[in-house]
RNA sequence: GGGCGAUUAACUCAGCGGUAGAGUGCUACCUUCACACGGUAGAAGUCACUGGUUCGAUCCCAGUAUCGCCCA
């Protein structure tokens, strides 16, 4: 079965073609990993695995290509590439769009009901509350719309012509992560890593969570300053103190300022004296206190923010927790306990108002009882002085929480990281990071690292706790002990598996055991992508050789998340880095420089690009951005992109042309390199020499744009504009040429295409899986041993064109050199001045010219001189003479007594 | 407040101690035989600003401004 050329069509179709190829690639497993290697053989890919729940916008298509080009140069060096995909399914995002998708609310104290089935939510039912139920069902209608997400993921990253592999896919609330999760948790335990306390913790009153550093986000935020007047134990002084957070003054345990406050100093030591509930508490001097901000004097409770941690930790200050996980205050009672009060009676009264409040409700009405006499601390003015004045500060929040954060005392485990900072900074060191100065955000993130990692979410859908406790004769948990799952029956649920030794009758009851109903900080299973991917604990002889990862590619905006906590638990568990390599991707932003968010409305959908533009373009935009570097969106780039893939189809059908009809003259031989005989063609291949280097040189730094583009300028400036113009005639036979002249310039155009179709393999892969197709790929599988195409045709994996070898420098070893290295620049350079004078006389460039004169300075006529001939035939010249003159600039031709022929 | 990055043509971006680059857009011309989903050419810049180093700075250094991100 011959190929002809002149049956392919005038237009390529991209639509058909990228379908076309992607269902050969995955029928014949171009991507498949073939696990047949050492670990130096192979090129192992940590793909970042999206959050299925969320949207899909052109910033994945971007980083998520950038990735691909990668892996697909380095499956053409001969690297067996691994490259999976997983799923970030499990938490919130996933756990909010079911809560809205089903309108339901889940209960974990309901029943089972086996055989749910829900539809999704409309308009109308919206306006009723939503249903609720059981903790198992919710489960099971997040893994319903998860699985659903994936698919709507998988379909845009085969379409964008992601390599990977899709037999190695796995989801973050799969069965194996849950797995490894559980696994990483008791490895961590036995080494010592975990710990478990009630300690202050961040907190979202919404979502009734636990929240880890990382997950905080800093907004500007409206608030008002109230200055309080406090007293001052055995005298009559009053302090004022500012403070944003009046709602929280029942819950004030201290005040301090600055050791070096000439104000405030005689005080230290003493005993200040709360408005309202006459609290006695300590005064004692901090560096943290900043003199200039509000009276710089402040009030400490538990918790307002961080430095009140801190204090409390230090000064060993009481626990007054006025804030319930619900975000209301709730019952207490002063002149018990730790609630100190110099009038137990008047300051239960002034409580007694704000109590079951939320912190709203609770700062409006404390406000208006500050504004009464009778609260005073000491004298008889109103404490609150003067109007509130507004400002705007940083409010700490969830990233996908509506209220502030609160600092909460709860029960929640821990990974103790702050004392591992160095370590951590040191191993982030020994990852090279792409751009470099990337890993100053990690350093910077780790370095102000305030708290251990706290890992425990009180939510449904993620990977339980593979742990219980001990109940005592009274029921009561004992936390110090906790009951760890065996190693062998993981994963386990522990709401309804049961502790080693114990029997499920003794579940919640006194002297049995009960279940952590906590599940994992989803950053606790994602931070073990690679572990997952390798198989580590199923599969450790495969864990080896894949293990540490050569790259991992990410965005930079989870630096502090993902990469953070993924190298943390490879430090860990293994006292390694996780990947060689970070390769730190940009964003895309919008026209106006804006991040591209849903919620701004100025996101573009992976959709609407690819129908638009066709995968090829969108992947030629993506890899023209370098690593690091937003990019602001222009859709003027994917016009180029496709600009490219029309004249690669088009340049290769001539060349398709013109080596179909040689081999039909020679009996069906392939052009090969020992043909190459041609000055103008040796000079031409000792360029594309030198582009070989240049783009292979970049790709190993994986500078795959700048690859791109010296490709991409060497295809349109030395290819088609330069070579082809001056070999086309010689190639075609016309105009009495020999036939070692003509087989020279077939197999060149032949070889050139050859290299530069693999080149922009990576980038293009559709594109030049159609060239490569034509005629390269049947004289692969003829040199396959035994490897028949399938009965419809279809070739086997080994010929397509992502399974051929890069370009390498010692392919040209088989030419000799050009007796000048000018010739073909020269013989570039000449085509450029006629065609100028053409343009520049009004003529068609085709037009043929019955006599010219072409001058240039000594040594470029020198140099065009061996290739004349093709520059002659190029620009249809019938007379031509070349001139020296000393007068031009080095290299400049210019055209002199041109006579243009009539046209015909 | 600390850290990191950016600032080059109307736009999107390369570049670099030695005459300032590409593409898009714009303008003119060209039906060409691989390509009108195209080609050839042209116009277009105080390389943010101020100093310094240097024979020479868009590039290196210091500072300023603006923008963005991260952190406090």
């Amino acid at each position: 079965m011959t190929f002809d050329p002149r049956k392919l069509p005038r237009h390529y179709d991209a639509a058909r073609r990228e379908e076309h190829f992607r269902a050969w690639w995955e029928r014949a497993g171009v991507y498949r990993y073939d696990p047949d290697h050492t670990r130096e053989q192979a090129f192992v890919v940590d793909t970042p695995p999206p959050t299925v729940s969320g949207s899909l916008h052109v910033g994945h298509v971007f980083s998520y290509t950038q990735a691909d080009v990668v892996a697909r140069y380095q499956r053409m060096r001969g690297k067996h590439v691994f490259y999976p995909m997983g799923w970030d399914d499990n938490g919130l995002p996933t756990e909010r769009r079911v809560q809205n998708y089903f309108h339901v609310r889940c209960e974990p104290g309901l029943p089972y009901e086996p055989g749910l089935e829900l539809p999704m939510a409309t308009a109308k039912t919206f306006k009723s509350p939503p249903r609720a139920v059981s903790r198992r069902n919710f489960i099971e209608l997040c893994a319903l719309v998860t699985a659903e997400d994936e698919k709507a993921f998988m379909q845009v990253w085969q379409t964008i012509g992601l390599s990977v592999d899709w037999h190695e896919e796995y989801a973050t609330i799969g069965e194996a992560s849950r797995h490894l999760a559980q696994y990483s948790f008791l490895d961590l335990h036995r080494k010592g890593h975990l710990y478990t306390a009630e300690a202050p913790t961040m907190w979202d009153v919404d979502f009734r969570t636990a929240v880890a550093q990382a997950e905080v986000q800093d907004r500007p935020t409206a608030g008002h300053y109230h200055d309080l007047a406090f007293g001052v134990e055995g005298s009559e002084r009053e302090i004022i103190i500012s403070t944003t957070r009046p709602e929280l003054l029942a819950a004030c345990v201290g005040v301090a300022a600055h050791p070096d406050d000439e104000r405030y100093r005689d005080l230290f030591g003493g005993r200040a004296v709360t408005p309202l509930y006459r609290a006695r508490v300590p005064i004692f001097a901090t560096e943290l206190a900043d003199p200039e901000k509000g009276t710089g004097i402040l009030m400490v409770c538990t918790f307002g923010d961080t430095t009140d941690v801190q204090w409390w930790q230090e000064q060993k200050l009481p626990l007054r927790q006025i804030v319930a996980p619900n975000g209301r205050l709730q019952e207490v009672t002063f002149g018990s306990g730790d609630w100190d009060s110099a009038d137990p009676e008047a300051a239960n009264r002034f409580y007694a108002e704000l109590a079951g409040k939320n912190l709203r409700q609770a700062r409006a009405a404390i406000v208006e009882q500050l504004r009464r006499p009778d609260g005073a601390a000491v004298g008889n003015q109103p404490p609150l002085r003067g109007k509130p004045r507004p400002i705007e500060h940083t409010v700490r929040y969830y990233e996908q929480g509506d209220r502030p954060l609160e600092f909460i005392t709860t029960r929640q485990w821990f990974v103790r990281l702050t004392d591992k900072r160095q370590e951590l900074i040191e191993r982030g060191r020994e990852i090279q990071w792409h751009p470099p100065y990337m890993l100053s955000r990690y350093v910077n993130w780790t370095e102000n690292l305030q708290f251990d990692w706290c890992i425990s979410r009180q939510r449904y859908f993620g990977v339980p706790f593979p742990v219980w406790y001990p109940l005592d004769d009274g029921g009561a948990p004992d936390y110090d002990r906790p009951l760890l799952a065996d190693g062998a029956a993981l994963p386990v649920d522990p709401l309804t598996d049961v502790p080693p030794g114990f029997r499920e009758e003794q579940r919640d009851q006194p002297g049995g055991f009960t279940a952590e109903a906590d599940v994992f900080d989803t950053w606790f299973t994602s931070s073990l992508t690679p572990e997952i991917a390798s198989g580590w604990v199923r599969n450790p002889q495969r864990h080896r050789q894949l293990c540490p990862m050569d790259v991992r590619p990410q965005a930079h905006d989870i630096i502090r998340t993902w990469a953070f906590y993924t190298i943390a638990k490879a430090h860990l568990h293994f006292g390694t880095i996780p990947w060689h390599h970070a390769l730190i991707s940009g964003w895309i932003l919008d026209p106006d420089r804006k991040k591209m968010s849903k919620s701004r409305g100025n996101t573009v959908t992976p959709q609407q690009i690819i129908e638009t533009h066709h995968a090829d373009a969108a992947r030629y935009w993506s890899a023209s951005a370098r690593l690091g570097v937003d990019t602001a969106y222009d859709e003027s780039v994917f016009k180029i992109g496709r600009r490219l893939v029309t004249k690669l189809y088009n340049a290769g059908k001539f060349v398709a042309g013109m080596v179909a009809a040689a081999r039909e003259d020679w009996g069906g031989e392939p052009p090969g390199v020992g043909m190459v005989s041609e000055e103008l063609d040796r000079g031409f291949l000792a360029e594309l020499r030198g582009l070989v280097e240049r783009a292979t040189a970049a790709h190993d730094e994986f500078d795959y744009a700048t690859g791109l583009a010296h490709t991409e300028a060497f295809f349109w400036d030395n290819f088609t504009d330069a070579y082809i113009e001056l070999a086309k005639n010689r190639a075609k036979g016309d105009g009495g040429v020999s036939a070692e002249a003509r087989a020279s310039a077939v197999a060149t155009l032949d070889f050139a295409l050859g290299m530069l179709i693999r080149m922009f393999a990576p980038v293009l892969p559709y594109i030049t899986e159609e060239l490569w197709s034509w005629d390269y790929a049947r004289r692969v599988q003829a040199a396959l041993n035994g490897a028949e195409p399938e009965a419809d045709g279809t070739l086997p994996a080994g010929c397509s064109v992502h399974r051929a070898p890069w370009p390498a420098a010692a392919e040209f070893d088989a030419f000799r050199r050009p007796d000048s290295d000018a010739s073909f620049t020269a013989a570039k350079a000449s085509l450029a001045a006629i065609h100028r004078h053409k343009t520049q006389s009004g003529v068609s460039v085709a037009r043929a010219i019955s006599s010219m004169r072409l001058a240039g300075p000594p040594g470029a006529i020198r140099a065009v001189e061996p290739v004349t001939g093709d520059v002659i035939s190029a620009v249809r010249a019938e007379g031509f003479e070349l001139v020296e003159d000393d007068s031009l600039p080095d290299g400049q031709f210019v055209v002199r007594d041109a006579e243009f022929a009539a046209r015909t």
